[in-house]
DNA sequence: GTCTATACAGGGATAGAC
DNA sequence: GTCTATCCCTGTATAGAC
């Protein structure tokens, strides 16, 4: 792997586990066995190394997500598949944990695939709710790109309530309760 | 307003806008007009401040849901009122986002006081809605703990996306979902 | 491309005067 | 109780040699 490479590698780790804030140039290029000087020849500074980070981040969590939307399945089946997928709950979102970080937020580019992402996501699940609903899966009652937000939610929220409790119960407790929600939507 | 209260509310104020890692002694004094001498002379140093200021912020936050959940009305309607209620979207949870925190989360300490008050919340809730169950408010087949968690989660969850966005619209969609599908819980 | 040297602000705290 | 001085480390970079 390329020095590049391994730099990008690193700031997604550690932005995965510090945030932004939390993250400084020294602990990268440490981590990537690189030296100041080339992560200076490669990247700009740290926004700019960030951006390079969080870019292919939120790009492998919509691939990943992708997988089960387009899976097998009734509507229900693959929602379901991927709110139970394998997830390590404890570190929680990678993308979501930057809407955290002030500098973040604050600086358009470094926001924008973070707000790609979620807008993305909401919108593929309000498609798929629609299309069940369609297909007389959920009841007419169902509001499709309401409840695709809350599905989301519940995803982000389900791994702040983890973190609270040290433990990936929560989160799972609150995949259950939607799951169950959307079933009775269904068995109507 | 005395020195130590003072400091208290000013690292409040900035845990909330910054997090604990983005929060420096410094901005601390400056914010509460003290200097350095009156800082550690009342605390023993950040994080005993910092574990002042998590209390209190978890407390108040704590009796502001109680407002709601002991209001009037059936059990739909006082979950309602706490999802519906005034909230400044955009600034987030000042307790949820501790938990994003790495230098929180690790000090047990810090946890406790979020750790606490996700569990209360999650179980006043899960209280709530057996109780609404109970008096046939809710299908049979709903899961009160489980609920109770997809419940706190989407609050959680819906602040991460109004943060993405710059906008509390997905907050309000994702709370207007949950509601619907508890709303057919009802209605059957 | 990568290394080392250098710079300078800020983080986080202690010491001692008042 | 509060203030100022001082301390050492880290964050974030730039400069220039190799």
């Amino acid at each position: 792997m390329s020095t590049s490479e391994r730099l990008i590698e690193s700031t997604r780790e550690l932005l995965w586990e510090r945030g932004y804030v939390g993250t400084s140039p020294k602990a990268i290029q440490q981590r990537a066995g690189a030296g100041q000087g080339s992560m200076y020849h490669h990247f700009t500074g740290k926004p700019d190394l960030a951006l390079a980070a969080i870019r292919r981040t939120a790009e492998e969590m919509r691939a990943k997500a992708e997988e089960q939307f387009s899976g097998p399945g009734t509507v229900l089946e693959r929602i379901s598949a991927y709110l139970l997928r394998e997830r390590d709950v404890l570190r929680g979102c990678p993308v979501g944990r930057l809407t955290q970080d002030p500098d973040v937020v604050a600086d358009p580019a470094l926001r924008a695939p973070v707000d790609e992402t979620f807008a993305w996501l909401r919108a593929r699940l309000a498609a798929l709710l629609a299309e069940g609903r369609e297909r007389g899966e959920f009841a007419a009652a169902l509001d499709p790109d309401a409840t695709a937000s809350t599905v989301v939610a519940v995803l982000q929220g389900g791994y702040v309530l983890a973190r609270a409790a040290d433990s990936s119960e929560p989160f799972h407790r609150a995949v259950e309760g939607v799951l169950g929600l959307l079933r009775q939507q269904h068995a109507r």
